[in-house]
DNA sequence: CTAAACTCCAACTGTTCAGTTGGAAATGAA
DNA sequence: TTCATTTCCAACTGAACAGTTGGAGTTTAG
């Protein structure tokens, strides 16, 4: 047959990402990831090494594709409510990565943490923005960057990291719909920085 | 040997609140969580049924005693801060329990939700003293109080869920410590909710 | 054209796994 | 005391699992 390595070796990426999001990384199945691949499942070992290597190249993969669709702008931290809403929508439009993250957190704490120097380098560059928007009185100075920004992650996430609360809290609330969950992030973003329509 | 049943019973689920909480529904293993109890592991089956109804029985008896440890009162949501600061005590202390919910956010979305109608019961409660909180003008009366409700959730909550995130974030904060992630947390819930200390 | 290297496959290995079975030991009722 | 019931156990069953092997087929270099 006409080889494509770099085809099959996609395939097989794209197949584990479903199977990973899915099930995690323990509960994944190798065999499921090569059938849905339509590639014979020692080719994963060939070309990734073993499942746990797999898992990692797909959220050090998955992760990259986040990066590149919500990059860091110094703007971005003069604008948190907006920021918080460009997550949201990426998110909304791709719930892989935060399952795949979901599971990353569960795993065994001694774990390495997947591309962490890169990962906490974005992070470090996101807090010192919010930081600088703290000097120049576009953010509330307190708590520190660091307190703030974590919030601005934590009710962005929460949405999709928890949807049987979420099914359960919003159950009574018939207006809930996703547009309005955006809309409802951003004021909340807006209030938790300090952002001048808040104030009441 | 004597028998005494339900302590052969309380122990299992005891292992097994360590085993689902470290490896999850599916990655968890029978034969451990009977080694860790000292008892067959032809007893979790006669008493339990199934791994999955294992794994529910444990997230039962560990959800009923987070609502005894940290009850719903009416002046609660008249104080959403000081509420989340005993939330964050609760996990503090006692980390199995959202490591079990996050493993319960990541089964298959067709899942029937654990002990749904008492939490459901449990969380439309929580709402509706927001709401009468926003009403006696406590709350902000925007966004409505299930949003508010679960961003208090969410920031509360973020921290054990998400710790390889939280490590990278407050890698350069060096004064984090549990005392000011708490501290922090009651501010921007008060800011969230609109507490007078917190208008700029 | 040939041989080496590479990609890919079906079948395999050794182990693990959830769940079950047949029976031993203890308890309780008659 | 005896028998029925219950609790508990070691070993088992059937299937699943991660990872490996031997070799077929294709590509590339000489």
């Amino acid at each position: 047959m006409a080889w494509d390595t770099e085809r099959t070796r996609q395939l097989l990426l794209d197949a584990a990402v479903i199977e990973f999001a899915a099930h995690g990384p323990e509960g994944a199945r190798i065999n499921r990831v090569a059938a849905t691949a339509g590639v014979n499942k020692e080719r994963i070992y060939q070309y990734f090494g073993s499942k746990q290597k797999l898992f990692v190249a797909v959220l050090e993969a998955e992760l990259a594709k986040l990066a590149e669709a919500v990059p860091l702008t110094p703007t971005q931290a003069m604008d948190l409510g907006d920021y918080a809403g460009q997550v949201y929508d990426y998110h909304l439009s791709y719930p892989h990565l935060l399952r795949l993250m979901s599971w990353e957190a569960l795993q065994d704490p001694g774990t390495e943490i997947v591309a962490e120097s890169e990962r906490a380098a974005h992070y470090a560059d996101k807090v010192a923005a919010v930081s600088a928007a703290q000097k120049q009185g576009a953010v509330v100075v307190d708590p520190a960057a660091a307190y703030l920004f974590s919030a601005v992650m934590a009710i962005t996430t929460w949405w999709f990291t928890s949807p049987q609360l979420v099914s359960m809290i919003m159950a009574g609330t018939p207006e809930d719909t996703p547009a309005n969950r955006r809309a409802s992030l951003m004021q909340l973003v807006g209030r938790l920085v300090g952002a001048s329509n808040t104030v009441r």
